[in-house]
DNA sequence: TTTTTTTAGGGGAAAAATCCCCTTTTTTTT
DNA sequence: AAAAAAAAGGGGATTTTTCCCCTAAAAAAA
């Protein structure tokens, strides 16, 4: 069953680009394209199943995203929200939070980033990398325990490269990985001979570009 | 005229620290402490004038922060909100900030951040750098005008910075940028003490974040 | 013009990272 | 049931990073 999506947002070659691109996501399908707000509101009337997450622009005509986003908290809370602007703007991006976004992504973003996106808001939801802080991102996410995502890495890998994307030594890294630092060596020596790369810093480089350490 | 702080937090002694930490910058003064939420609106009636930020603690008896905070919202709009808080959690800050909150930061912070932070809000209405990426805060900043990232680094520290994002050593880096190792290390103390971080991994993520790292 | 910053460099020591070599137990895959 | 992978751990050595201390010329700022 595909995470069901709509695309709101005035540009119709922005929407046509958006849904060719979230198409070719074999999780997601584009259920709904709209215009504006008011447009969505109306459309939502003629179909039987509700989208599960709306890609919402802010900049639009009749009704804008902020409009939009407060009257989908108010009518459909159960939509969530993924805010695609061209603002990067921190005032922006707190209101559109306190409207009930439950992310915020850049239009100049890469489509691995939107479906990095649209993969968190579905699993924890919501998204932050772009947004929030990862030092609090990483937090939650090991509280939330599962790693989704890379099947090159193994679970306790996946931890520790995000672990060896910060400021701590390795002897601090296995504390918080309840293990000793001999056992971390093994995950570090795997994961150089795996990404190739010869110091910490290639490794997080790789990590970052591979998808699996957030920023 | 200095900003007026009210302190909300259930604990004595916290009240109190906080308070003589306050109280030491010049710019700022407590006109209020209250133990809770009720005890804050209790006092409020009986004050002539109304603090212009409020530090609010969440976990409280009888009205905690996030009553507190909704009620702020409701009644008392113009007053900025910081929460202060021990949970680092993704999900309590985005509540927060949904009900209107100014800022969030942990109670384990050094009084410089807390400092910033008062300033931030007092200044631009919210802070952030806790709770944002910094990435988009500096490029906030840079949008802003006034202390663009660059000229944080100097020429050399600049090239070198990129080159300490990579799998190079840094007598390889030296050797790339025509210099001597020792000379680098002046470098990378600089910046390590610019970047407040005590590892080459943590300058590359700070670097990346701040924009000066491109990937 | 004086002061500060940048650039360039060094000595010496401690800490951390890296690189080899291993063993054992449990879990997953074939 | 056998093989492979994951998880946990260790010994011991080398290299790199990190942390103090320091000098000095050139350039930029005050």
């Amino acid at each position: 069953m595909k995470t069901k999506i709509a695309i709101i947002d005035d540009h119709t070659l922005m929407r046509n680009g958006l849904q060719g691109i979230i198409n070719a996501f074999s999780e997601y399908e584009v259920m709904m394209q709209c215009e504006n707000g008011k447009d969505f509101i109306h459309q939502l009337n003629g179909v039987s199943s509700t989208p599960d997450i709306v890609l919402l622009d802010i900049n639009m005509p009749e009704m804008d995203g902020f409009e939009t986003a407060e009257w989908i908290r108010i009518h459909k809370p159960e939509i969530k929200i993924l805010v695609l602007s061209m603002l990067n703007s921190e005032e922006v991006i707190i209101r559109m939070l306190r409207l009930g976004a439950s992310g915020y992504i850049l239009k100049d973003s890469k489509p691995e980033v939107l479906r990095m996106a649209l993969n968190n808001i579905r699993d924890h939801g919501f998204h932050s990398n772009e947004l929030l802080n990862p030092r609090l991102f990483f937090t939650l996410q090991q509280s939330n325990g599962k790693n989704n995502g890379a099947s090159v890495l193994s679970n306790r890998e996946s931890e520790f490269i995000q672990l060896a994307a910060s400021d701590l030594t390795y002897r601090e890294i296995a504390e918080k990985m309840n293990t000793s630092p001999k056992t971390i060596e093994n995950y570090r020596e795997a994961l150089f001979e795996k990404l190739e790369v010869k110091s910490r810093v290639g490794l997080v480089l790789a990590g970052i570009r591979a998808g699996w350490i957030k920023i």
